[in-house]
DNA sequence: ATTGAAACAAGCTAGTA
DNA sequence: TACTAGCTTGTTTCAAT
């Protein structure tokens, strides 16, 4: 589903604006990338279909939001079965602390980032949530001490 | 910097939508939180201004920008000096590549998150741009089978 | 701090090349 | 597929509360 090629310079110079500001008007888009008002229009919508946005989103400060700890814990889930790795999973995007669940090939299953209020409330969260669950056989805290997402993503030259 | 006791509920309301749809209307998110399209505008730029939002990014799919291969590189620097580590970190984030980077606390340093197009392209980074620093010691390999990512952060009640 | 209304600007849908 | 034009719709400012 989808190569690179079929993405023309005008596909990736929108990919790059939106990327950096997703509330960018569609006439200002039109006239950075250089086309038409009714052109990015489409250009946007294309990409919208062929899966190639996938969302468009605002972040905010988990610190302002009364969250100013986070933390990546590395987690073992054993037996890896199917059904108890997706209630794992399920269990885990439903706790309000959750900020996203990486799903990886190492000596642990699963990495997943937390924001919390202190860390009284990220001990709660380890011992009465994740370590009481049977099929969580260990947890690595590890505390971030800073975190930087790349704004913009696009093709890479081979 | 912001106490979550400075939002109320329509500010929590328009957090909430516009982290799941940055592209909403003005008109139509006054209409969802129940204030005057006039008071929605003034609340959006109030949060801009206060930091609680950090930014309104499309999202893209990296397969379809050619890089379907994600990886986690568990990344450990030495010596620890605030100089070198400034060099590393702004070298990874000039690399293509890079998607993040969380500065953590544990037995490694950094782990920093790449989308590349195949195995041998990551590869090729490991050996030829990562291994052959001299301030990375270590570097810990987790192929990532999946990713979810929360699109909603609140204020949690401590 | 919120609002309603007016002036302004953009979005959208044709019809055409 | 991209563009121009014109009608529709949304955005923004501001005086008043």
């Amino acid at each position: 589903m989808g190569q690179p090629s079929d993405l023309d310079a005008v596909d990736v110079a929108i990919l790059r604006e939106l990327q950096k500001d997703a509330r960018l008007q569609n006439k200002e888009l039109a006239a950075i990338v250089g086309v038409a008002p009714s052109t990015a229009l489409e250009r946007v919508r294309s990409l919208r279909r062929r899966g190639v946005f996938t969302g468009f989103h605002a972040t905010v400060n988990l610190a302002a939001l009364g969250r100013p700890v986070s933390a990546l814990l590395s987690v073992r889930v054993r037996p890896h079965r199917q059904q108890i790795v997706a209630a794992f999973k399920t269990f885990v995007l439903e706790q309000p602390e959750t900020v996203s669940l990486l799903h990886v090939a190492g000596p642990d299953d699963y990495l997943i980032q937390v924001a919390v209020p202190d860390t009284t409330h990220l001990q709660q969260l380890l011992i009465n949530r994740l370590l009481s669950r049977p099929e969580v056989v260990s947890v690595n805290t590890m505390l971030v001490f800073e975190a930087v997402g790349q704004p913009v993503q696009g093709p890479i030259g081979s």
